[in-house]
RNA sequence: GGUUCGGUAGUUCAGUUGGUUAGAAUACCUGCCUGUCACGCAGGGGGUCGCGGGUUCGAGUCCCGUCCGGACCGCCA
């Protein structure tokens, strides 16, 4: 047996215990007299004693041999510690050690072993498996594997079948890029992996499983970012003979579900935002409402400033921020910088200071009196104390740069609790969207998302206004779900396609299989998933979600500890029809 | 595709205007230490300054290129 009780369970209800343990080595202590040993499991720390007194010399000389990580077995007895640590639920007790068995030695390790690592993001990258065995990492795992169990619990009381879909598919032109496969059997052919399991939900729908769920990679070939993964695990659910309201009540009672049972959070229901609101109020489609700084347009009416910037301007917006009059110009001109810079991309920014005394000052007092900027402030409902910032051009443009500082500002001043949870349905989005580099129009959610009833009629004049069955939950200014209720008609599936650019051909030979389908009763359906690692990193009170998945990949989409991707052998390649067309 | 920051000891970093033998902390090794728990004390070993080229009497430091990593923009139905 190597194991009575595990590193984190002994205590003083032990005492005079014989035990057996099993771990790994945290730290050896030598005082000479006496040598303790931090053994280490998943549970926690347990420490083992040897001292000139109770322990044979042998087992002295065994236990200085010993480095970290080394995995050791140990029988002895469980006695009271003469100083306690009351930091650690194990410091009652300590273990003397009979016998020490080592099971496998180590080479030191490249990084410490400790909460506070000294290891970089790299290393620790590369050596996962040991990164692993620190709390931060494992905990986090720990904290995931709560998550999922609560998500199957609710979903499956709730009435929901966890049903498995195909990862070999098919390539579909429509949003993002696929990772494909090549077929062996089939020369000259590839399956892809799905970027969501969308048209098999649906077919289980036609199917008669009218509640479906399931936790499910997806795989996306686009670039990464800290809450950004190629392969990533969404909680995928679907309904039939629902409505979006049915949607909305069932899912936000999964998360507040989750926010109770894994944070304890009670929250109340959630607003709901339409998309146009959104966009105006907070200038991004997943506002954090953790906190205020809403935007104020400041040019309603084709006002007149006899101002250039501002009167060319398609949008002149602003918001205030609390308490900030007080900073300095070296302060507002760094911030000045910050939105010049060509990430946020804007020709400058407009501040207005409202002093404490009442004062108002600003950078542009040559085109304004104290009147106007004592307008502008009580648009912005700014109080004294306040500073406000005004930006203005093009008014999608100007809206997303007006976003980001506000973002920013948020974050310099602490507004991003992590401990604070502000969830919010994002609804009526718009069915289409136009590309800009092609000037053609394309689903916004995906092409199986139904448009509003009744507005059918815009697709031929003004395809960007029609607003679509489609949702988004936000929680903290970040998507954590998103859905539709979707098409169920072949004639309706049809005309979408058409609008979409699809040759009736092309519809036939990439989504032949969901239009036949529809022709054999298929009920009304409609569904939402969530990305499980935004969630977890969320919930856990992190920004990424890295260190919630066990084995992440890189910036570059790389897994630095396998290696991988990697070249495959001509041997391969020829089983599989390939030549491959390098650039170098 | 782009912006930006970084790459120096096992690790995390410092390294001034280009100038003697490239430092600190930590980890590692040795010895000491009668209650440690971030143990302490003394000593020791450890460097292709990412790589290639250039400028210079002289380059970790300046210039050009390149590779790698982080954050971000584009992208992510």
């Amino acid at each position: 047996m190597y194991r009575t009780h595990t590193c984190g369970e002994l205590n003083g209800s032990n005492i005079t215990n014989e035990v057996v343990l099993s771990g790994w080595v945290q730290t050896v202590r030598d005082k000479g007299f006496v040598i303790w040993i931090d053994l280490r499991d998943r549970y926690g720390i347990t420490q083992l004693i040897f001292d000139q007194d109770r322990s044979s010399v042998l087992l002295l000389e065994q236990a200085r041999a010993l480095g970290r990580e080394f995995v050791i077995q140990i029988k002895g007895t469980v006695i009271e510690r003469s100083s306690k640590n009351p930091n650690i639920p194990t410091g009652e007790i300590e273990v003397l050690v009979a016998e020490l068995n080592v099971l496998n030695q180590s080479l030191v390790p490249p990084f410490t072993i400790e909460d506070q690592t000294d290891g970089g993001e790299d290393i620790r990258m590369k050596f996962r498996y040991l990164d692993i065995r620190r709390n931060p990492v494992k905990n986090n795992l720990i904290f995931r594997h709560k998550v999922t169990m609560e998500v199957r619990k609710y979903l499956s009381n709730h009435g929901f079948i966890e049903i498995e879909t195909p990862y070999l598919i098919k390539s579909t032109p429509e949003g993002a890029r696929d990772f494909v496969v090549p077929s062996r059997m089939n020369e000259g052919q590839f399956y892809a992996l799905p970027q969501s399991p969308q048209t098999f939900k649906q077919l289980l729908m036609v199917g008669g499983m009218d509640k479906y769920f399931q936790i499910v990679k997806c795989f996306r070939d686009e670039d990464l970012r800290a809450d950004r993964q190629p392969e990533f695990t969404q909680i995928d659910c679907e309904m039939a003979f629902i409505e979006q309201e049915d949607i909305l009540n069932t899912f936000e009672g999964l998360t507040k579900h989750l926010l109770k049972a894994i944070k304890g959070v009670e929250v109340a229901d959630f607003p709901r935002m339409t998309y146009d609101d959104a966009m105006e109020k907070y200038g991004n489609d997943k506002p954090d409402i953790r906190f205020g700084m809403e935007f104020c347009s400041l040019n309603p009416k084709e006002e007149r400033f006899n101002f250039p910037v501002f009167d060319d301007a398609e949008l002149v917006a602003g918001i205030a921020v609390e308490g900030c009059a007080d900073y300095t110009r070296k302060q507002i001109d760094e911030l000045i910088d910050w939105v010049k810079r060509p990430q946020v991309g804007a020709s400058g920014l407009v501040w207005i200071k409202f002093n404490p005394d009442g004062t108002l000052a600003s950078s542009v007092n040559k085109f304004f009196d104290e009147v106007a900027l004592k307008h502008f402030s009580a648009q912005m409902n700014a109080q004294p104390g306040d500073l406000m910032f005004i930006m203005s051009g093009p008014k999608d443009k100007t809206r997303t740069q007006l976003s980001a500082l506000r973002m920013e500002l948020a974050q310099r001043l602490g507004l991003r609790k992590s401990d604070k949870f502000a969830p919010l349905w994002v609804i009526d989005f718009p069915l289409l969207e136009l590309d800009e580099e092609t000037g053609h129009y394309h689903a916004m959610h995906h092409p199986f998302t139904s448009p509003k009833p009744g507005q059918l009629g815009l697709l031929d004049t003004d395809p960007g206004a029609v607003k679509a069955n489609a949702y988004d939950l936000v929680l903290n200014g970040n998507e954590i779900g998103g859905g539709s209720i979707r098409i169920h008609d072949k004639e309706m599936q049809a005309t979408m396609f058409k609008h979409l650019g699809f040759t009736p051909e092309n519809a036939k030979a990439q989504f032949g299989f969901l239009m036949d389908a529809f022709q054999y009763g298929a009920p009304p359906h409609g569904g939402i998933a969530f990305g499980l690692d935004r969630l977890t990193a969320i919930l856990g009170g992190q920004e990424t979600i890295r260190d919630f998945i066990a084995f992440p990949k890189n910036n570059s989409g790389r897994d630095v500890m396998i290696d991988a991707p990697a070249p495959i052998d001509e041997e391969q390649l020829k089983e599989l029809h390939l030549k491959l067309n390098l650039k170098s």
